[in-house]
DNA sequence: TGTACATCAGTGAACGCGCGTTCACTGATGTAC
DNA sequence: TGTACATCAGTGAACGCGCGTTCACTGATGTAC
């Protein structure tokens, strides 16, 4: 195998990546694919207050001109991450909607599903919930990209009208409601207040999410079960 | 009543100030809210991204060192903001419940006085939904401010416990799933996706708040309602 | 009511910084023949 | 298999910018007597 020369490892940024490991060819081979993760980690780290396209180069052991040849600019990146994120999590509610045993628990897991994905990603779930750090008029990609989570929600709640635990008619407020609900455990897990009530309750986010979805399937179950009519 | 010579009034900053009004003094006066309320408006009209203490200061008509006699730092006046922002919206919470005839009901209209909220005062709203940017280990305050709205909505779910609308026992879940919905509605809403659904929809932020509110309450009703043991 | 003086709340220049982006360049790689 | 050359993907210096914050200063105000 061919060797570079001592002069060409010790110049260039090789030498100067704090974290990640020394390159050993000039060509980084999979430089946007590490730009991605770096920036990723950047904002685990520091919150996305932290993210600077050059802070993310230096991070990724490379010249701060050198992300230009894989995006366009700044946002371009943010915008990977988004569409990444939505791709994530949209697997990962199909997957919750194909596991449950009905319609009703469904919902419940989607939900679930949200919150896993709060833990596994959180970089992720950030630019999803603040889309203007990537300036989606310039980059529409991340807003489409968005609208597959919406379709599995409404597939879910379908799928309870179907089986008898979810009003007929339009599912649009139902799904809504699922869809804020979700969208505020992670909005108030990510941004703290969560955090620090589950710890003055002696509870954690996640068996308030478990505890919230089955609050919500025992109300569709009621709401939608046979009525006494007395009184 | 004493008037500065010309001299006085075309030097410094009050013969700069772009938007608002000119100065007459020297001193500003009530440069302490001026530069709140010119922060805010900066967030409403190009969103948190725009905010800079120098900006802030300049749309003030005021020189840039100045805000430091009335804040420690950047985040001191951020944090002045969300404060404010808390009372506010406290005052919103307390009045809705205040008002609602029943408990069911009060729950519903909460959160109709979050988005309430969220539509006269989105600047404010933005800061209690991003606590990091007041740097919140730095001041505190913030964080003690949001309490309040929460104590509201706990009294709110006792108040459906007592009347039979809540099923009894510990309210967390139920003051937890609440306070998600709203929270949600607003971050949805603020941070875009909200609003171009609804105008697929055919309908507005409000109306489907008002629906979902709705909804919770119908829920909450058939829940604690009588039962019939049919099946 | 007038004066001396402390204090308050501005100014504006200056500091050092990190940023996004550009550009001429060069090393490495892939391709046609 | 070897060579010429186009193209790709890096470097690193440079640009102009706005930022947060500090500081010596000064105009205005309030207070004691």
């Amino acid at each position: 195998m061919y060797r570079l020369p001592e002069a060409h490892l010790s110049t260039g940024y090789a030498g100067k990546v704090p974290a990640s490991e020394t390159r050993t060819s000039y060509h980084h081979g999979s430089l946007r694919e590490e730009l991605i993760t770096a920036c990723v980690a950047l904002i685990e780290a520091e919150g996305i207050g932290g993210v600077s396209l050059r802070r993310v180069a230096r991070e990724a052991g490379v010249s701060p001109g050198a992300p230009y040849h894989h995006f366009q600019d700044r946002s371009a990146l943010l915008t990977a991450i988004s569409v990444q994120g939505y791709e994530l999590l949209e697997r990962q509610l199909r997957q919750a909607r194909e596991q449950a045993p009905t319609g009703a628990r469904a919902l419940g897991a989607l939900i679930e599903a949200y919150v896993d994905f709060a833990r596994a990603h959180p970089a992720h779930l950030h630019l999803i919930l603040r889309p203007e750090l990537a300036e989606p008029d310039k980059h529409p990609e991340a807003q489409t990209a968005g609208e597959g989570a919406l379709r599995i929600l409404t597939e879910a709640v379908e799928d309870c009208q179907r089986e008898g635990t979810a009003p007929p008619g339009d599912p649009s407020t139902l799904v809504g409601m699922v869809w804020a609900l979700a969208i505020g455990i992670v909005t108030l897990w990510l941004d703290g207040p969560l955090e620090s009530r589950c710890v003055s309750l002696g509870t954690t986010p996640e068996q308030v999410t478990v505890d919230i979805a089955a609050l919500l399937e025992v109300m569709m179950l009621s709401a939608s079960g046979p009525r006494s009519t007395s009184g």
